[in-house]
DNA sequence: GCGACAG
DNA sequence: ATCTTGTCGC
Protein backbone atom coordinates (compact mmCIF):
# COMPACT_ATOMS: atom_id res chain seq x y z
CA UNK A 1 0.00 0.00 0.00
CA UNK A 2 0.87 3.32 -0.36
CA UNK A 3 2.58 4.78 3.06
CA UNK A 4 2.20 8.31 2.12
CA UNK A 5 -0.43 9.12 -0.16
CA UNK A 6 -1.40 12.81 -1.08
CA UNK A 7 -3.54 14.11 1.32
CA UNK A 8 -5.44 16.76 3.27
CA UNK A 9 -4.19 17.75 6.93
CA UNK A 10 -7.73 16.32 8.05
CA UNK A 11 -7.13 13.36 6.09
CA UNK A 12 -3.77 13.30 6.63
CA UNK A 13 -4.80 12.96 10.37
CA UNK A 14 -7.36 9.75 10.07
CA UNK A 15 -4.48 8.32 8.39
CA UNK A 16 -1.61 8.41 10.71
CA UNK A 17 -4.43 6.68 12.92
CA UNK A 18 -4.37 3.48 10.45
CA UNK A 19 -0.50 3.79 10.23
CA UNK A 20 -0.21 3.37 14.03
CA UNK A 21 -1.46 0.11 13.96
CA UNK A 22 1.40 -1.14 11.42
CA UNK A 23 4.33 0.02 14.09
CA UNK A 24 6.56 -2.66 15.50
CA UNK A 25 8.61 -2.47 18.52
CA UNK A 26 11.74 -4.64 19.09
CA UNK A 27 15.34 -3.96 20.63
CA UNK A 28 18.09 -1.86 18.13
CA UNK A 29 21.13 -3.91 17.29
CA UNK A 30 23.70 -3.89 19.73
CA UNK A 31 26.37 -1.65 19.78
CA UNK A 32 28.84 -4.03 18.73
CA UNK A 33 31.71 -3.04 16.35
CA UNK A 34 30.81 -2.46 12.32
CA UNK A 35 27.43 -1.74 12.25
CA UNK A 36 25.95 1.36 9.52
CA UNK A 37 23.38 3.74 11.29
CA UNK A 38 22.27 7.38 9.75
CA UNK A 39 21.22 10.21 10.84
CA UNK A 40 18.75 12.35 8.89
CA UNK A 41 17.35 16.03 8.73
CA UNK A 42 15.57 18.54 6.52
CA UNK A 43 16.46 22.21 5.82
CA UNK A 44 14.22 25.06 4.24
CA UNK A 45 14.81 29.01 3.05
CA UNK A 46 12.75 31.90 4.65
CA UNK A 47 10.14 32.07 2.55
CA UNK A 48 10.84 30.10 -0.37
CA UNK A 49 8.65 27.51 -1.47
CA UNK A 50 12.21 24.40 -1.40
CA UNK A 51 13.14 22.31 0.88
CA UNK A 52 16.08 19.95 1.66
CA UNK A 53 16.85 17.10 2.96
CA UNK A 54 20.34 14.85 3.61
CA UNK A 55 20.71 11.61 5.21
CA UNK A 56 24.34 10.75 6.76
CA UNK A 57 25.47 7.33 6.67
CA UNK A 58 28.50 6.50 9.42
CA UNK A 59 29.94 3.67 10.57
CA UNK A 60 29.93 2.60 14.10
CA UNK A 61 31.97 3.05 16.03
CA UNK A 62 34.70 4.75 13.89
CA UNK A 63 31.94 7.54 12.98
CA UNK A 64 33.74 7.27 9.45
CA UNK A 65 31.29 9.03 6.88
CA UNK A 66 30.32 6.21 4.59
CA UNK A 67 27.99 7.84 2.32
CA UNK A 68 25.62 10.98 1.95
CA UNK A 69 22.25 10.94 0.52
CA UNK A 70 20.60 14.64 -0.63
CA UNK A 71 17.28 15.64 -1.77
CA UNK A 72 15.71 18.99 -3.02
CA UNK A 73 12.14 19.33 -3.79
CA UNK A 74 9.05 21.86 -3.20
CA UNK A 75 7.39 21.67 -0.66
CA UNK A 76 3.80 20.09 -0.37
CA UNK A 77 2.50 20.51 2.27
CA UNK A 78 2.34 23.02 5.47
CA UNK A 79 4.31 22.67 8.72
CA UNK A 80 1.33 22.02 10.55
CA UNK A 81 2.05 20.57 14.55
CA UNK A 82 1.81 16.59 14.47
CA UNK A 83 1.54 15.89 10.25
CA UNK A 84 5.21 16.87 10.30
CA UNK A 85 6.42 13.33 8.36
CA UNK A 86 3.85 14.78 5.50
CA UNK A 87 5.86 17.62 4.77
CA UNK A 88 9.21 16.06 5.18
CA UNK A 89 8.86 12.73 4.22
CA UNK A 90 8.73 13.35 0.52
CA UNK A 91 12.30 15.40 0.94
CA UNK A 92 13.77 12.51 2.84
CA UNK A 93 12.73 10.12 0.59
CA UNK A 94 14.73 11.41 -2.08
CA UNK A 95 17.93 11.54 0.26
CA UNK A 96 17.33 7.99 0.60
CA UNK A 97 16.72 6.74 -2.54
CA UNK A 98 20.04 7.90 -3.33
CA UNK A 99 21.53 6.12 -1.01
CA UNK A 100 23.86 3.52 -1.93
CA UNK A 101 24.67 2.32 1.28
CA UNK A 102 21.63 1.23 3.47
CA UNK A 103 21.71 1.71 7.43
CA UNK A 104 20.92 -0.49 10.17
CA UNK A 105 18.82 1.90 11.68
CA UNK A 106 18.01 5.92 11.26
CA UNK A 107 17.81 8.61 13.55
CA UNK A 108 15.57 11.43 12.82
CA UNK A 109 15.19 14.90 14.29
CA UNK A 110 11.91 14.44 15.65
CA UNK A 111 10.16 12.63 17.62
CA UNK A 112 8.79 8.81 17.18
CA UNK A 113 6.09 8.13 19.33
CA UNK A 114 6.02 10.70 21.50
CA UNK A 115 3.05 12.12 19.50
CA UNK A 116 -0.40 12.39 19.84
CA UNK A 117 -1.42 9.77 17.39
CA UNK A 118 1.78 7.90 18.25
CA UNK A 119 3.12 8.29 14.61
CA UNK A 120 5.25 10.87 14.65
CA UNK A 121 7.82 11.49 11.84
CA UNK A 122 10.30 9.00 13.04
CA UNK A 123 7.65 6.72 13.19
CA UNK A 124 6.18 7.18 9.59
CA UNK A 125 9.57 7.16 8.43
CA UNK A 126 10.47 3.93 9.34
CA UNK A 127 7.53 2.78 7.96
CA UNK A 128 8.01 3.90 4.92
CA UNK A 129 11.70 2.71 4.96
CA UNK A 130 10.95 -0.83 6.47
CA UNK A 131 13.57 0.01 8.35
CA UNK A 132 14.74 0.70 12.51
CA UNK A 133 14.16 4.28 13.49
CA UNK A 134 14.51 6.16 16.29
CA UNK A 135 13.11 9.91 17.14
CA UNK A 136 15.78 12.60 18.69
CA UNK A 137 13.92 15.76 19.20
CA UNK A 138 15.26 19.13 20.49
CA UNK A 139 11.51 20.04 21.86
CA UNK A 140 8.46 18.71 23.13
CA UNK A 141 5.15 17.89 21.04
CA UNK A 142 3.15 16.28 23.92
CA UNK A 143 4.13 14.35 27.19
CA UNK A 144 4.77 15.72 30.63
CA UNK A 145 8.33 14.49 32.72
CA UNK A 146 9.34 15.08 36.10
CA UNK A 147 12.82 17.26 36.34
CA UNK A 148 16.04 16.05 35.32
CA UNK A 149 19.33 15.84 37.36
CA UNK A 150 21.88 18.21 35.93
CA UNK A 151 24.33 15.42 35.19
CA UNK A 152 24.86 13.52 31.69
CA UNK A 153 22.67 10.68 31.36
CA UNK A 154 20.45 11.69 33.58
CA UNK A 155 16.89 10.87 32.24
CA UNK A 156 12.79 10.98 33.07
CA UNK A 157 9.86 9.05 31.42
CA UNK A 158 8.17 11.39 29.07
CA UNK A 159 4.17 10.50 29.64
CA UNK A 160 1.50 11.57 27.60
CA UNK A 161 -2.73 10.43 28.26
CA UNK A 162 -1.65 7.86 30.90
CA UNK A 163 1.10 6.03 27.97
CA UNK A 164 4.85 6.19 28.23
CA UNK A 165 5.85 7.51 25.16
CA UNK A 166 9.73 8.59 25.24
CA UNK A 167 12.46 9.64 27.48
CA UNK A 168 13.91 13.13 28.16
CA UNK A 169 17.45 12.58 27.98
CA UNK A 170 20.37 14.72 29.58
CA UNK A 171 22.86 13.85 27.05
CA UNK A 172 25.68 16.50 28.15
CA UNK A 173 25.89 18.09 32.13
CA UNK A 174 23.95 21.55 32.65
CA UNK A 175 22.34 21.22 28.99
CA UNK A 176 18.40 20.81 28.01
CA UNK A 177 17.70 17.03 27.68
CA UNK A 178 16.66 15.73 24.17
CA UNK A 179 13.55 13.70 24.00
CA UNK A 180 14.26 10.32 23.00
CA UNK A 181 11.16 8.04 21.36
CA UNK A 182 10.70 4.81 19.49
CA UNK A 183 10.21 4.85 15.98
CA UNK A 184 9.50 1.71 14.16
CA UNK A 185 11.19 -1.56 14.78
CA UNK A 186 13.03 -0.04 18.00
CA UNK A 187 12.02 0.34 21.80
CA UNK A 188 12.31 2.61 24.34
CA UNK A 189 14.83 0.83 26.33
CA UNK A 190 17.62 0.39 23.47
CA UNK A 191 16.99 3.80 21.57
CA UNK A 192 18.06 6.05 24.84
CA UNK A 193 21.06 3.90 25.04
CA UNK A 194 22.07 4.22 21.50
CA UNK A 195 21.27 8.29 21.53
CA UNK A 196 23.50 8.25 24.63
CA UNK A 197 26.34 6.84 23.10
CA UNK A 198 25.80 8.55 19.93
CA UNK A 199 26.27 12.15 21.90
CA UNK A 200 29.51 11.56 23.68
CA UNK A 201 29.82 15.36 23.39
CA UNK A 202 27.35 17.88 22.20
CA UNK A 203 23.42 17.28 23.49
CA UNK A 204 22.78 16.37 19.93
CA UNK A 205 23.63 12.96 18.32
CA UNK A 206 26.57 13.24 16.46
CA UNK A 207 24.75 11.62 13.25
CA UNK A 208 22.03 14.18 13.57
CA UNK A 209 24.70 16.79 13.83
CA UNK A 210 26.28 15.75 10.80
CA UNK A 211 23.13 15.36 8.63
CA UNK A 212 22.36 18.95 9.73
CA UNK A 213 25.30 20.36 8.75
CA UNK A 214 25.01 18.27 4.97
CA UNK A 215 22.06 19.49 4.50
CA UNK A 216 22.64 23.74 5.77
CA UNK A 217 25.95 22.89 3.15
CA UNK A 218 23.10 21.76 0.30
CA UNK A 219 20.66 24.27 1.29
CA UNK A 220 23.38 27.26 0.86
CA UNK A 221 24.72 25.17 -2.57
CA UNK A 222 28.44 24.95 -1.38
CA UNK A 223 27.99 21.26 -1.38
CA UNK A 224 31.94 20.07 -1.98
CA UNK A 225 34.17 19.44 1.13
CA UNK A 226 33.25 17.16 3.96
C1' DG B 1 -13.25 29.71 24.02
C1' DC B 2 -8.10 29.43 25.37
C1' DG B 3 -3.49 27.89 25.16
C1' DA B 4 -0.05 24.59 23.18
C1' DC B 5 2.24 23.34 19.30
C1' DA B 6 8.39 18.36 16.54
C1' DG B 7 10.54 21.10 12.27
C1' DA C 1 12.52 25.62 10.27
C1' DT C 2 14.58 30.69 9.33
C1' DC C 3 16.68 35.57 10.60
C1' DT C 4 20.71 37.39 13.41
C1' DT C 5 25.83 39.66 16.64
C1' DG C 6 27.72 39.55 20.17
C1' DT C 7 28.83 37.40 24.25
C1' DC C 8 29.22 34.53 28.44
C1' DG C 9 31.59 30.33 30.03
C1' DC C 10 34.51 26.02 30.12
Amino acid sequence: MNLLPDLTPKEAVQFQKVLVEMIRFRPLPPPGGNLLIAGADCSYEKRATTGYAAIVVCRWPSMEIVDVGRGTADIGFPYVPGLLSFREIPLLQLAWESLRAKPAFVVVDGQGMAHPRRMGLASHAGLVWNTPTIGSAKSLLVGEHRPLREKRGSRAILKHQGETIGVALRTREGVKPVYVSPGHLADLKTAAQWILRLSPKYRIPEVIRLAHQEVNRLRRKDLPAR
